[in-house]
DNA sequence: CCCCTAAACTAACGATCGTTCGGTCGCCGC
DNA sequence: GCGGCGACCGAACGATCGTTAGTTTAGGGG
């Protein structure tokens, strides 16, 4: 009755759902502009019958922000693991991108409405955020001392390229997939020749 | 009575005041979590004064965006507008990088809480950020044009040393004036590699 | 057939929101 | 000295917010 999960698939169909649509609604209104009772009615229920989902509203853009990444860290972390440096911040900011396109609301969401959790949930939120930060950070130091990066702050030039990579979630729109792949790839090379400075 | 402009300067003054705490306590809760009741405490007075020098919240929002965004233009622009491409961009990004942290609380606030704004004066502020976007894009196209810069979609590439240098007034904490002088040299220099391209 | 439970419902609670109205106070020019 | 006016205040309005309590409904297993 208080843990509300691992509940039967029916009731996973709903949460998703409600997943979903207040995944849109938090981006198109923002999070503290986004009433209960518009989501309820988006979903063609009443207000009261979300509280049977989830404990409140806090617990919704919580369950979007975590869930999206737990998810972008399961996807792109494995990139930064294998190769050469230079092979690995490629593989890494290409996956960035993609999952960026692929889940925009939820990156969204995460982006924008992170900051309206209460402190407990959303240090949660930041420290899968950290985690992959410092490992982008810890491949960008490795390429330096291989002589393959010229940074005089690689923990900066890290901070750098992942604001570009995370800033065209906001106004890129690809007309189809090899639009998509070419940012992809444009992307991953300006971060390359960024890292290799002049 | 309609019209609250250019009163005297004790109007200019609690005006001001009114624009700085409002700043501040926008980027600390967020514009909707931030309420006329908050703002007035602050200030020591009652909420109902607020409204003989702003006729409603939006407008303190938008007093905030888009005096920054105006502020913004006419410092950084200039450093379009002479020299060759490689050192209209070196400048603007220096300048973009001090001016975002000389008014670091309003950069924010614009950044984040624009979208709270009605249709009507959001649109005047994104007419200011197109014009500096467009100038920027347009030096870039100039760059590659004369086969300085080499690029497969300039403006792309604009947009993306654009995420960059906004990106570090979320994070970025000189320590002191060198340091922050440092990171404008850095970034600026990082954009040029980024557009010369590899 | 009946019981159990998940799910959705009706109704309302208290709190807080932006905003308005009418009055008070004090300073400045005539 | 006095009238006017900008600045401020007390009190309240209607609306909307997140949330809760208690009840009803639907559907599958004993």
């Amino acid at each position: 009755m208080e843990n509300v999960e691992r509940k039967d698939p029916v009731n996973r169909v709903r949460v998703g759902q409600v997943l979903k649509t207040a995944t849109r609604l938090f981006t198109e209104r923002g999070y503290e502009a986004a009433s209960i009772r518009d989501l309820a009615a988006e979903l063609a229920i009443r207000p009261s019958s979300l509280y049977h989902h989830f404990p409140g509203k806090q617990d919704i853009l919580f369950a979007i922000c975590f869930g999206m990444q737990r998810d972008f860290n399961a996807q792109v972390l494995p990139a930064l693991s294998s190769g050469t440096p230079e092979e690995a911040i490629r593989r890494t900011i290409r996956e960035h991108i993609l999952f960026s396109q692929r889940r925009k609301g939820e990156v969204l969401v995460n982006i924008r409405e992170r900051r309206s959790l209460p402190p407990r949930l959303r240090a949660r939120v930041n420290a899968l955020r950290r985690e992959y930060r410092d490992a982008v950070a810890g491949v960008v130091e490795e390429g330096r001392r291989q002589g393959v990066f010229h940074l005089r702050e690689p923990s900066l030039a890290a901070m750098a390229i992942l604001d570009m990579a995370n800033g065209q979630a906001i106004w890129f729109k690809p007309r189809d997939q090899a639009d998509l792949e070419r940012l992809a790839e444009d992307y991953a090379q300006a971060a390359l020749v960024l890292l290799r400075g002049g």
